[in-house]
DNA sequence: CCGCGGGCCTGAGAGC
DNA sequence: TGCTCTCAGGCCCGCG
């Protein structure tokens, strides 16, 4: 599901419960996520305090109080849910907590700030990593990641420079987490469309001879931005599996400009075009052939 | 190095 | 109602 307005989104939900707050207890109910968690997971987490709770890309970061950040990535289907814990509640007492488990709650942190938050994922396509702050450069989920198109330094000029000599189709390149981290199948549509950018164009295209950003990779680069910013404000798009930490919907997927619109009007301005649907690289694109050139 | 296709999982929805 | 088939927002791996 989640594409980097919706990992935002779950951000931003667990911060105020998890930043400052001790993991008092850790409920392992499922290891073999999309790896196996090692078996000292919760003993290293239990006790930590959580320093900060960042992202890069598609993962969530738990800076802890010893050292190790805990790396979480929420898969295909995988998201978060936030409760508030019976003060009665031991942390033992797992009658009471196996009680109210939902299918597919894998892992429980029960947390000194009264919160408990539960990472449920159905396709166990998510995972979660422990690694010490110092080795973070060196980790390989996240070494090879491209620039955060929400970053400063992102802008048509990188965006032309990843691109460069690419024999791919924009729509690839966009996806390819080296190139830019975050987006994924939805906003990469969504972006081009803006952008009134063919998903099949070569990539190499934004750029001219001497690699710098030509006008398609300037507007390129401002679709992204502002489709990204409006699904973080609309709480990331809810198609099956996004929530909010607190179960509400998302309410991006009300704005979808092209995403699963097959047969749709076009809804830029004057065209006349309708959304049509091809699949590139083994996965649906949307798109107007009409004004997307 | 690069790009592509397959595979990992489960559930929802379509078609019969 | 129930079965089977296809497809789904991500990512890793092996192949050519």
């Amino acid at each position: 599901m989640p594409e980097l307005p919706e990992v935002e989104t779950v951000r931003r939900g667990l911060a105020p419960v998890m930043e400052g707050a001790r993991f008092r207890k850790v409920e392992v109910r499922r290891h073999d996520l999309r790896w196996r968690l090692p078996k000292d997971f919760a003993a290293r987490l239990e006790g930590k305090t959580v320093t900060g709770l960042g992202r890069r890309a598609k993962y969530l970061l738990a800076d802890l109080s010893s050292g190790d950040v805990l790396i979480m990535h929420l898969g295909m289907s995988g998201s978060f849910r936030m409760a508030q814990e019976d003060r009665e509640t031991t942390p033992g007492a797992y009658h009471h907590e196996r009680s109210k488990a939902e299918a597919h709650d894998h892992i429980v942190f029960h947390m000194s700030s009264g919160a408990r938050v539960t990472f449920n994922d159905p396709r166990r396509f998510g995972c979660m990593k422990i690694v010490p702050r110092a080795d973070l450069d060196r980790e390989p989920l996240l070494r090879s990641l491209g620039p955060e198109p929400l970053g400063n330094a992102f802008g048509a000029e990188l965006l032309a420079k990843a691109c460069r000599g690419k024999k791919t189709s924009l729509k690839a390149a966009l996806g390819d987490q080296r190139l830019v981290a975050g987006l994924g199948n939805i906003y990469v549509c969504e972006a081009l469309n803006r952008a009134r950018l063919s998903p099949r164009r070569l990539a190499s295209t934004i750029a001219d001879k001497m690699s710098r950003p030509n006008e398609k990779a300037e507007r390129l680069a401002d679709a992204i931005k502002a489709v990204l910013v409006e699904a973080i404000k609309a709480g990331g798009s809810s198609l099956r599996d996004h929530r909010r930490t607190d179960g509400t919907l998302g309410d991006f997927q009300h704005s979808f400009r092209v995403y699963d619109r097959e047969g749709e009007p076009c809804p830029t301005r004057a065209c006349k075009g309708r959304v049509r649907r091809i699949v590139q690289a083994g996965r649906s694109t949307f798109y107007c052939p009409v004004c997307q050139t």
